[in-house]
DNA sequence: ACCTGAACACCGTTCAAGT
DNA sequence: ACCTGAACACCGTTCAAGT
């Protein structure tokens, strides 16, 4: 018995397949996680066979790949919202809040972005390029406070080690590896991080 | 044919499986990566049932649970080794160095560790201490630099943060989303990191 | 051009049975 | 106490064939 409801087709041609499939595809990602999404599972769900699949993706690799591209132009939009909305002195922290939150409200598309299921051997062009335009946001974000060139060496590395620091939070949350108590205030939690280590960093040589 | 010559054993018994067990896993892991290991293959190389494995791990992911925690476990050690071998003024520069180089070493070990192939649910006790006993260290790194008690909150949420910082460019840099060139110099990299936060830092309110 | 069915080589896991 | 064999319900992927 299927886990899901077939939906049996009419037609033996479907139209546009390849965008329900990634619809599908999503839909499962957020319901059963990055590691136990599959294209047998999304075919039946579609009511379709599973090597119909392989007519529009080489293989689940790219499937997934495109799937995660979408992700990242998600984030690229969100973080350009929050670099528009913020002032001078805020900008950092909105724009790292506003990173924080998508990883939080798409935990499981989160770890498809940055986890192992996707391997670098079959890295979509389109992937690459959406990382890189997400990245590119947090490079402006980082020039505007250095009040320095976007593609100076300075402003590479720090908006590096700012994203490092972002994603290493949400990361460490998601895998559950710390845990916050349900009440904490996303918002404080931060601009309390951003603080902690503004601190720290002013105690080293 | 198996990709890899299955030893038979002349004996029924095999006496230590379930140590073997993790050592051969965890050579499968460092060839083939985490999302790939499998306990039907690992059995194959020791030549011996799947099944077998079942009477010393109720289920593959408390194997890997299991696998994990001896990575934490390296993890502490070489965390403390830095700890112990640092000066004041370089303290936190040698632990991050020291956490930044594991995490490049072992960089399969990693993936699990941190990934999404250990789930939740099955999270061991043991896994869980040694994660926690890891953390510890970085507690105490920054409890020293701080000057303030290791149970205090704002140990606690530097920490946090210090953490994110360097966990995000292990995992940036292992997943490949950020690509750095070979020749760069890990000491170099992990000081410049630090360096243009603190510089990034000191032009916030 | 787009989709199916059968087949292959894998999985994780269970259960009764063997030593 | 420790291990095996057969079986079940899954996978991803290929290939020739159907519409």
């Amino acid at each position: 018995m299927p886990r899901n409801a077939a939906k049996p087709r009419e037609t033996y041609h479907v139209g546009n397949l390849e965008p329900q499939l990634l619809i599908q595809a999503k839909r499962m990602l957020e319901e059963v996680g990055p590691t136990k999404i599959s294209i047998r599972a999304i075919a039946e769900q579609l009511g379709v066979s599973a090597t119909a699949v392989y007519y529009h993706f080489a293989n689940k690799d790219e499937l997934l790949s495109r799937l995660a591209a979408t992700g990242f132009s998600e984030l690229e939009f969100v973080l350009n919202q929050a670099l528009a909305e913020s002032t001078a002195t805020t900008i950092l922290k909105e724009v790292s809040l506003a990173y924080f939150r998508f990883a939080k409200r798409n935990p499981t598309m989160y770890q498809l972005m940055f986890g192992s299921e996707i391997t670098q051997a079959t890295l979509t062009p389109e992937l690459e390029r959406a990382r890189e335009q997400a990245f590119q946001v947090l490079k402006r974000t980082i020039a505007q406070i250095l009040d320095q060139e976007i593609h100076s060496k300075m402003v590479r590395i720090t908006a590096l080690s700012s994203w490092s620091h972002i994603h290493g939070m949400a990361s460490l949350l998601i895998h559950q590896v710390i845990v916050l108590p349900e009440t904490i205030d996303e918002e404080q939690l931060v601009e309390n991080a951003l603080q902690s280590l503004k601190h720290l960093f002013s105690l080293m040589p």
